[in-house]
DNA sequence: ACCTGAACACCGTTCAAGT
DNA sequence: ACCTGAACACCGTTCAAGT
């Protein structure tokens, strides 16, 4: 073989490692993502992963941090100021929306960012700029502190899906059944429902998201108004 | 052997593997369930359980049934009207705090709850009572069905644990890393906490439960008035 | 230095066999 | 009918060996 090279196969990197891990968490989910898979998508054995990655929780982990890398480019394109006066509410609930799309791109991240111990140094300083964008509205430490536990999971950009619904609920909506839940029954048979597709979830869409979160935001800003708003 | 019987072994049910399961839990914690461990505490071998239970996911759904069943009786301690009026805010929130009470009992509900598909009846039944405490408020079943998506977790007594803290944080509070993140280090130096000990984790004490609580709550009665109180 | 095959200690579960 | 041992198809990971 003359001058002419060979096509060499890209060298295994922990980036490579990180990226496949992240593409097949996207396509087949997370319980898909298994060290001898995840090779096989690489071409290459289960072991030689373990030369640039410490073990499978490390992959985990490189995934959170990849996703919260996300959530910083994503929300710079909310960057530019609106008409409307920026208020602290406006900003932070532009910031957790721009997370929320990263969401709804990758999947995986709730069932991720819940089991996991919030380690990532990228999720800390996601959550400084929350506090920093509070900080900056006149909250008060105490009162962002509580904030941060009431907003939850919501901070991030997501919810669970916990609502009993027709496709994740193995229990037939008999006579018999509505008998027994009579007050869900009619609540359901009430509530005209958006058609899913592009949501987390049956019910989780973009405005029962938005209902809980300006729940949240308007509760926090009348708590701030009665504690006596400090010198920013 | 003459008439004195041997104590003989009782006999396998799904009630005593059920309980079994939620006491191997309760102990070691839901990673420790597995099917061998769990047939060792029993004094029988794995195979066996497959008689009393199809597989490992109905085991699973079965704790959480039960956990929604000790949901009931220990929200029926708080039936005794109190001397203050009895508010939709004022029951809802008895019920879940009773929930609560239960989840501390059990650490393991709301990692169940959160991963498996919300298919238990006992679940159901148990929304269906706060659906009817809402509408017997008064709330239309609009703003219910908005109102359960904004409770979230919280409607079983429980939030995510995602705050940094020193106890889940692998990542050294070095003054570098506190340089990267000024806002969160401000926070923390400012705000003083409960001891642990009696809590779900560090931060999430009843304090910051009842706080986000309490934040729906209100907003759920102000959005129930804006819209004007049908008749209930 | 990087990759690999065989092996280990676990899983949940199937199957054929025991009583 | 109820229980069991061996086995299967998976895991994550260790280790000794290849290049």
């Amino acid at each position: 073989m003359p001058a002419r090279k060979v096509a060499t196969r890209e060298p295994l990197t922990r980036d490579r490692v990180l990226a496949a891990a992240r593409d097949l968490a996207d396509e087949d989910g997370l319980d898909a993502l298994t060290m001898r898979r995840l090779a096989e998508a690489l071409g290459v054995e289960a072991m030689s992963l373990y030369h640039h990655v410490p073990n499978k929780d490390a992959i985990l982990d490189g995934l959170v941090e990849l996703a919260f890398a996300e959530f910083e480019t994503e929300g710079a394109q909310d960057g530019t100021p609106t008409t409307t006066p920026a208020t602290w509410q406006h900003d932070l609930r532009a910031r957790i929306l721009a997370a929320r799309r990263v969401l709804l791109r990758h999947r995986w991240v709730p069932q991720l960012v819940e089991n996991r111990a919030m380690a990532s140094p990228a999720m800390i300083r996601y959550t400084d700029d929350v506090v920093g964008l509070m900080r900056a509205g006149g909250l008060s430490f105490d009162l962002i502190h509580h904030s941060l536990h009431a907003l939850g999971s919501r901070m991030y950009g997501f919810t669970q899906e916990l609502m009993p619904n027709e496709s994740n609920s193995n229990v037939d909506m008999d006579p018999r059944m509505m008998a027994m839940v009579p007050n869900l029954a009619a609540m359901l048979a009430g509530v005209v429902h958006d058609e899913p597709g592009d949501t987390l979830g049956w019910c989780d869409d973009q405005t029962e998201f938005e209902f809980g979160l300006d729940l949240l935001l308007d509760g926090i800003e009348r708590r701030r108004v009665a504690e006596g708003a400090p010198p920013g």
